[in-house]
DNA sequence: TTGAATTGGTGTACCGAAGACACTAGCATG
DNA sequence: CATGCTAGTGTCTTCGGTACACCAATTCAA
C-alpha cells in the first residue's frame, strides 16, 4: 500500500490517528459486538475492537467505514462518531488518538464476517460475555452502549436495527435486548405506532407455529431522528 | 519550547492533532462565546476558537483546559468533549483534526481575557451576532450551542454557569438566556426545587432597587448528574 | 377432530408531571 | 407615602406513562 523505505516528517511530533468501531447487532435476542483477534503485538491474541490507522487524505467517517467493510464485508450500516480516547500511554508503540464510532447491524445482514490480514480471528460476542479487551477498549465499549441506551429513549435508533420489514414483536425483542428488561406489549405498540415511524407493508409474515404477525416497515430507513 | 531545527519522522505520514474549545458565557442575559483573532496565516485577521495544537505527552483533555487558560486566564472551568472534526481539507496547510471540546464559564468569573502571543485580540462575541469564522468554527459552534441546549433537560449543567451563590432569579435567567425564551416563574421554580439540586444558604441578597432574594448553592458544585 | 401450546393483537383506568394562570411581599426612590 | 420593581407563592387542567387480562390465529400432537 505505501512504500515502507519512505518517511514523513514534521518540525513537530505528530500523533497517529486510528479509528475503532463498536459493532453491535442482537443475535437472537442477544445483544452482541463484533471482535477482533489480534494477530501481531501489541496485545496479540488478544480481542480487541476493529479498526485501523486513518489514511492522511481520507476523512474520518471513511475511515471508520472502511475498516468495519474490510471487516465485516458489509457496507451501509448506521455509523456514528462516538467520542476521541487520547490518553498517552494506551498504545505502548508510539501516541495514538483513536476516533470512536459505533455501528449497528441489522438483524438479516450478520455476515459471518472473515479475518482480515492483521487479524487472528473475527467474531460476535454476546455484550454481557466479553473476553478480555486489548487497550481501553472496554472502556469505549462501556460509553458506546451508554450512548445506544441513551438515544433508544429520545430517537428512532433503534429501526436501525431491523431489516426493511419486520414485526412488531420483533422491534420489542430488540428495545428488551437493549435495555435488558421485558416491556408491557400493550404499552410499547401504543407508544411505538402513536410515533408513526412506522407503516404497514400489508403483507402477514409467518415465524413460526403461531397466528402470523403484521408486516411494517420503517417510514424513513435511513434517517435517525429526535423523538419527544 | 520545542527546538525548531529538529524533525520528527515517520513510516507513514500522520496528520496534526489540535484541541479546540467553545468557551460559553452568559453576558448580561447574552449567550456569548470567547474568540481569538488570529494573528497569523491562514484566515489572518479572522475570529476562530481559542485551541491549539497537542503536545505529544499531553492528554487531550489536559490540551484543552491548558489552551483555555492560556487564553482566559482562568481555570477549573466546567469542560467537556464534544466532537471531532476531521475532513481533509479543513486546513490548507496540513491535515488537521480537531477535538474540540466547550467549556462554561460562570457568571461571576468572566475575566477580560488577555491576547496571547499568536493572537491579535480576544473577546466575547454574543451568540446571536457572530462574526465571520475561520476554518469550521462556525459549525463546531452549531454543535456546541445543540449539545448544550440539549444537556439543559436531562442535567443539571445549568448549574456550571452559576456562581458558589445565587438567586433563583438568576438561574431562571440562565435557562431563558440559553434557551432563548421566557419561562413561567412558578412553574420554574417548582420544578428546580423539586429535584433537590439546589440548597438555601440562609442569606438574602440585595440586587437592586427591590425586595431581596433568597441565596441559593448547588448540592454538588463539581458534578453535573443525569436527571429524570 | 380437537385441544394444547404459542405468539399476535386489543382498551381502560389511574397517577404523576408539566403547563397555564394572578396576586401579595418587601425594598428603593422620589 | 405612592410608585416601581423584583421576590415569592398554589390550584386546576391536561397529557403522557404505566399497570393490567383476554380473545385470535396458527401449528402440532394426541
Amino acid at each position: 500500500m505505501r512504500a515502507p523505505e519512505q518517511t514523513f516528517s514534521y518540525p513537530y511530533p505528530h500523533p497517529a490517528v486510528t479509528t475503532d468501531v463498536v459493532v453491535f447487532t442482537i443475535r437472537e435476542g442477544c445483544l452482541s459486538i463484533l471482535l477482533v483477534k489480534r494477530a501481531n503485538p501489541p496485545y496479540q491474541g488478544c480481542w480487541a475492537l476493529p479498526g485501523g490507522f486513518l489514511d492522511v487524505d481520507e476523512d474520518l467517517d471513511n475511515c471508520a467505514a472502511r475498516e468495519l467493510q474490510e471487516e465485516t464485508g458489509i457496507g451501509g450500516l448506521y455509523l456514528e462518531q462516538l467520542y476521541t480516547f487520547g490518553k498517552t500511554g494506551r498504545d505502548p508503540r508510539e501516541r495514538v488518538i483513536s476516533v470512536t464510532y459505533y455501528a449497528l447491524v441489522p438483524l438479516d445482514a450478520i455476515a459471518t464476517p472473515r479475518a482480515a490480514s492483521d487479524a487472528a480471528a473475527v467474531g460476535w460476542h454476546a455484550f454481557d460475555a466479553l473476553p478480555q479487551l486489548a487497550f481501553d477498549h472496554a472502556e469505549i465499549i462501556a460509553m458506546a452502549h451508554r450512548r445506544l441506551v441513551a438515544k433508544l429513549d429520545y430517537s428512532t435508533i433503534a429501526l436501525q436495527f431491523m431489516p426493511e420489514s419486520f414485526t412488531l414483536g420483533e422491534l420489542q425483542c430488540v428495545y428488551e435486548s437493549l435495555l435488558n428488561q421485558p416491556l408491557d406489549k400493550r404499552n410499547f405498540r401504543k407508544r411505538i405506532l402513536s410515533l408513526e415511524l412506522i407503516e404497514e407493508t400489508g403483507k402477514q409474515r409467518r415465524n413460526g407455529k403461531h397466528r402470523p404477525a403484521r408486516e411494517y416497515r420503517a417510514r424513513h430507513p435511513k434517517r435517525v431522528e429526535i423523538i419527544k
